[in-house]
DNA sequence: AGAACGATTGTTAACGTTCACAGCGCGGCT
DNA sequence: AGCCGCGCTGTGAACGTTAACAATCGTTCT
């Protein structure tokens, strides 16, 4: 009788029948080949219109090779720098054609990426994005008999897999440099938890920008990028009168480090200066705004896509990409020091 | 010659033959059909361990009705309250033996929604859950002539979508009360960007509980979720001796407000009582630490994709799922009212 | 003029799985 | 003895697309 919208959505086939043309030149239309004529592509394209028809992935990554869904392995997509990054990652594909599934690890050992792997792979993804910037991940990765292009992000010296990173160094180079400009002896440093890559480029870089300088080193303080971690630090620096400067791997570590100065009474930037690492939305708010280092999470993401394209063209050679720079954004957290420099 | 391992995956049919048996009957195991003899299943099970088989999604798809694939639609993942919903969404998933493809939304508008359906449909996922508590994403919705399940996060009356929702009332009631408890006369408030479900409902339930006390209602002040909007509205607050008590659409604009005050002299908790919403990690660190409403986005994913499940058996009824009911959690940015009520 | 060529289109066979149905063997019932 | 039914298994045909190859037509080269 009546079907004035089909309950079954329409598929190529029926798109081939309204245009009058077989369905190879409904696929080679909507693949873009080159040998159809104008009129029939504007028919075929007519028809797809008419029908509202949309092609159905599933069938075209069994009958192709590629399937336009790409996999992104991922860790806590609450902290602002994985959800960042997912977040760039995913409009990148999609404005490149790509569909996105994520998984996130529960655990970090080598079962977790080995599950989360299989799991995307079984999906037939085109290739795999790896948000997971653990140390042991590297060799997780590394042991992995995977024949699925794949870019990490911040893996450093990742097993050969491309990767892409901030580059941590020079951004922990850039907090250090400007709390010493400002006339501190040195500078003290809450990591980030020691399983994480990031944690200990900032780290190591602290360390040896000190020591570039001339500086002491003084004793590094654990912390595990919360903000309660950054508390307990905040603590036990407080009543030291030697601490004028203070680099937090990370701004919620800041967050409780500040937290833990204003009750006890020490003034920020006045008595200790700190400074941050990523630029989350709220550092301009704290007490004292926080300096910082800004990571451009965006960017990272829009690179990430565009070597894993690259690598989806031409698996053979492993393109390299330059990594992303940081840079610092200054507050009121940070203040030139007066006179009375540390100790005597 | 030799495969030691073979460069292309194995497929169903290697598995049959290895254990002697039709690929049919792989087919049962795999799917835990009951009509299999205990034996074949051994058989077949050693098969597959032995070949390590993965059976393809994409043509479980194409062959099957379901996909194994769920999709999200999200918005500002970077967000604290959709990025924990997404990420219990996908715990929930993974565990249900779903995949996740996610899509976030660039525009809010009806072609928005539209889009992101449409490429998860294109992409042929079994239901869909939608993180986008929205105004107008109802009214998107139930234009959408699609026949995929779907639940909806946060979306009040959605146009009889089945959805799973924080008791946005409820939080703010509470924030309310316990303020008025504290001896405050009345409670200002600073709500949300407008076109958010969320943002509405916090609002209305303030209003409806100081009336229902007997209390003033104040003029509301605008925000859009950001520290900033919050910031701004601290600091047209901070002049009037009429506020005591402010409660916050959200965190992070209870954390801007923090800010102002601070810089203008005003002192949480003994001049002013601050209130937020969400209870993000860093509330607790905040100057001084943040009284706040916690929402459990965990049971929020758990609830939303059993349903889900629950609309994929029976598409015909769609089950009611009560609302997830928020607590308060007490910090040291409210505190009793010393006498000096109000004004005078 | 004959043949070979390029452009355009159609035909058939994959891809790897599930679904519908047909078979087989065995026990219990009439 | 014959028949039905049940437990188990196999066979063929979908699902919707792309890949590989064949076919047709008008043109150009020798």
């Amino acid at each position: 009788m009546d079907q004035p919208s089909p309950p079954r959505p329409a598929v190529m086939i029926d798109v081939a029948r309204l245009a009058g043309v077989s369905h190879q030149t409904v696929s080679r239309v909507l693949n873009g080949h080159p040998s159809v004529r104008d009129e029939t592509r504007e028919r075929v394209l007519t028809a797809v219109r008419q029908l509202n028809y949309r092609p159905n992935a599933l069938a075209r990554g069994l009958a192709g090779r590629r399937s336009r869904v790409l996999g992104v392995v991922s860790f806590d997509t609450i902290l602002y720098g994985p959800a960042a990054t997912l977040l760039g990652v995913e409009r990148a594909a999609r404005a490149a054609g790509y569909g996105v599934s994520i998984v996130t690890l529960e655990q970090l050992d080598h079962d977790g990426v080995s599950d989360a792997l299989s799991a995307l792979a079984e999906q037939s993804v085109a290739g795999v994005v790896i948000i997971a910037p653990f140390t042991n991940t590297a060799a997780a990765l590394r042991s992995l008999p995977m024949g699925i292009p794949a870019v990490v992000v911040e893996a450093g010296a990742s097993g050969g897999l491309p990767a892409i990173s901030v580059d941590q160094i020079a951004g922990a180079e850039l907090a250090v440099r400007h709390l010493l400009e400002q006339g501190h002896e040195t500078v003290w440093h809450v990591r980030g938890p020691q399983n994480w890559l990031e944690a200990r480029d900032r780290e190591s870089a602290w360390r040896s920008t000190l020591e570039a300088a001339g500086r002491s080193v003084p004793p590094v303080i654990d912390g595990d990028w919360s903000a309660a971690s950054g508390y307990q630090a905040g603590l036990r620096l407080a009543g030291d009168p030697r601490v004028t400067a203070v680099f937090c791997a990370n701004d919620q570590q800041a967050l409780g480090l500040l937290r833990a100065f204003h009750e006890r009474g020490v003034r920020v930037p006045d008595n200790v200066s700190v400074v941050g690492f990523d630029d989350i939305p709220e550092a301009e708010f704290m007490s004292p705004p926080l300096t910082t280092i800004r990571q451009d999470f965006d960017e990272v993401g829009r690179r990430c896509l565009a070597m894993l394209l690259d690598l989806l063209d031409s698996p053979v050679e492993t393109p390299v990409y330059p990594r992303v720079t940081p840079v610092l954004v200054s507050r009121a957290s940070t203040g030139i020091r007066q006179s009375a420099n540390a100790n005597s």
